[in-house]
DNA sequence: GATGAATGAGCGTTCATTCAT
DNA sequence: GATGAATGAACGCTCATTCAT
């Protein structure tokens, strides 16, 4: 299992092709938010905070996000649009339901092993986001999800999961495990357990749980 | 399968003995709170909103929470002691692991059906509180996952469960996924999935996925 | 004539009947900001000043007006529902339009002597809220100028006036000249001419000016 | 009576002798600023707006003028500039007093009628101004007033006029008029009155107002 | 000269908390 | 105990102005 999964190809070849001014500017910023609002919180980092670290004037971050909700959101995006790619090079790569899943759960605590910082802030600020911007969509998060549940849906249809498991209420259960998981692990200063373990333990305990057939060949039994 | 599990014997039996004016206001808050939390969020959420919400005058709430943060606080370990109450009376009733397990499942989303606006801010606003309050231990809410821990050790113990399970690690993955699930079904306004099937969904998942034997006896792989 | 027309009865009667907390710390603040305002012009005022003058906190003006713009707005009002009052009383006691023209005049510019400050606000500000504040109607100044109108309308109904006054462009005229007139006098520190002379003259202008006959009771040329 | 007053003869004869980069892009700020300040007010108004609307560069104003408020202040200037020059021309051609006068109503709301947006920004403006800028002493508005009060310091010196005329007061007067109701009309939508008939009517009102004798011949009362 | 990205002082407004009544 | 008017620290955001290119 990899779960310091290095970043396979893209990455390792070319980093920024182009450093311009502008792009730099933002990743700064960007790159200060995810460590101010990781530190504080969303609510209580102040943008001067994240000026300061990102070595740039309070009102210089006005011209690249709209607000401060719009920083937080271009946060989500920008990340999400970066571990989408990833997660999908990766996946394809698994002909069958239950290894797309295990490796899906793999990739996303080898990210978090990866980047705790970013993990928290993704991991906890994403749940009130729902809250404080009722209109915030967060598509990003949505097709995230949805590789999940797309792999669940695959798993039922060639009978590899049993019949009866309902994709989009167990997609958010695995990612639910996944992110409780990954938040406790990032935020506790000494960390509570491997996290390589652990994604092994829940792939065990999320691809048994959901085969059609056990060991034996036995159809498990479904739900009525 | 029991979802809208009624509240069995001690509430029915003291409903309130004595309905002395201060735990009346302070109830009140209280209540007002969840309201108020549950449609904004804490953060948004203003002081006297609350107050209105619960008929007493702002400068009261100080009477009976510390700040702002003592309400959230208070609101939780009231919570989890009326439902910890609940669950250990329920829990004790089943003796082997996979039943409590399953029963702990049914309990958690029955109670999500029976209170979504509580179900909302316990399961939202706890994560901030986690960032906002770095001091605040959430005794109560540990105590709960531990009734999860417990399970997962006592099965682990008795050889129903895998050798190998981390309770430490797996009652997170655990809760994790019934945390998801109840606020994806608590905040949205039309319901995207049957709570009771959910349970029955996840408790397969949870406990086949955990079982040291499958159907036919056979002992399953543990990770090396 | 009389300038400083002493305000003729109710107010000589009863200043405030009831000085409750709230009306006082509202008027305290109104006060203050026909200072500020006049001193430093709206937009360069700062709420902060107001509130220091008035001997409050910042936050209280915001208990009594929503926003900076209302605080101007309100002022406009309250001063007006004064004037308006002082004024429909004393025109009524004039029966020709001449008269009341020449006393609406003498009114106006006694109005300034008595208090330069809130005429230089009056004045001054007034114009750019019409700018800064497309929707603000500014109703009672609306009514104040109707004073004027109705007089030249009944001027000309009577046949006192020329036939051919047009009252919706004369009262703007009548009222630019007394308001110029106002303003310079009230900006200036060195006050650059009798208020009392200068009300005598416009008077004599206006009235002169429209009458229908001259002296010798011979018709003046009316525009054709 | 001629209130659309062609520009008379030198804006035909010279149009732009020179057009070099430098006088027009200082041009196209000027006009732009007018717009702009027009639309929004001076307070309101941006400088990157006008930036805009000229076509340059925010940083080009400032190679133009030193601050926003060196732009109104040229602006004014400018602008008086030009029609000081066109009204001089005008006045030499009449002989007497009230003739002048009339002629200088008429040219103001000719001028008006012309560029109504004009005439709002040095209308409005020109009072905050007044406030915001202590120091700015208008020199070209000045001489602008002084048309008017050399006007009537000449019917008073000849006798045309009575002899207690104030210039200094009445010039204020005269042109408070021209300013309010040029103003109303410029700032309404529905233009609520026709330029012209304003014009003649207010050119009665205040000739008639102050001849020294009326139509009969007979000396009208003078103020004691 | 021209640009426009960057700056940062400045201000309006909010709201948790206090305390005189 | 209960009230709610008053407080004032705190912070997001704007925009005139600068200056490296």
């Amino acid at each position: 299992m990899m779960i310091h999964s290095a970043p396979t190809q893209e990455v390792a070849v070319i980093a920024q092709p182009r450093t311009n001014g502008t792009t730099d500017k933002r990743r700064r910023i960007l790159e200060a938010a995810v460590h101010v609002f990781a530190a504080r919180g969303f609510y209580n980092a102040r943008v001067s905070d994240i000026a300061k670290e990102a070595g740039v004037a309070d009102g210089t971050i006005y011209l690249y996000f709209k607000n401060k909700d719009d920083l937080l959101i271009s946060l989500f995006e920008d990340r999400m649009e970066a571990i989408l790619g990833r997660f999908r090079g990766e996946l394809a790569r698994v002909p069958d339901a239950a290894g797309r899943l295990r490796r899906f759960i793999e990739l996303h605590l080898g990210m978090v092993a990866e980047d705790p910082t970013l993990a928290e802030v993704l991991t906890v600020e994403l749940r009130q986001s729902a809250k404080f911007m009722r209109e915030y969509k967060a598509p990003k998060f949505g097709e995230y999800l949805d590789l999940l549940g797309q792999t669940l849906e695959l798993g039922r249809q060639t009978g590899e999961f049993r019949s009866d498991v309902d994709p989009a209420m167990l997609k958010r259960a695995v990612f639910g495990a996944l992110d409780e998981v990954s938040m406790v692990w990032a935020s506790s200063r000494r960390r509570p357990y491997e996290l390589e373990a652990a994604a092994e333990q829940l792939a065990q305990m999320c691809t048994h749980g959901l085969l059609a057939r056990d060991a034996s060949g036995r159809k498990t039994g479904e739900s009525p």
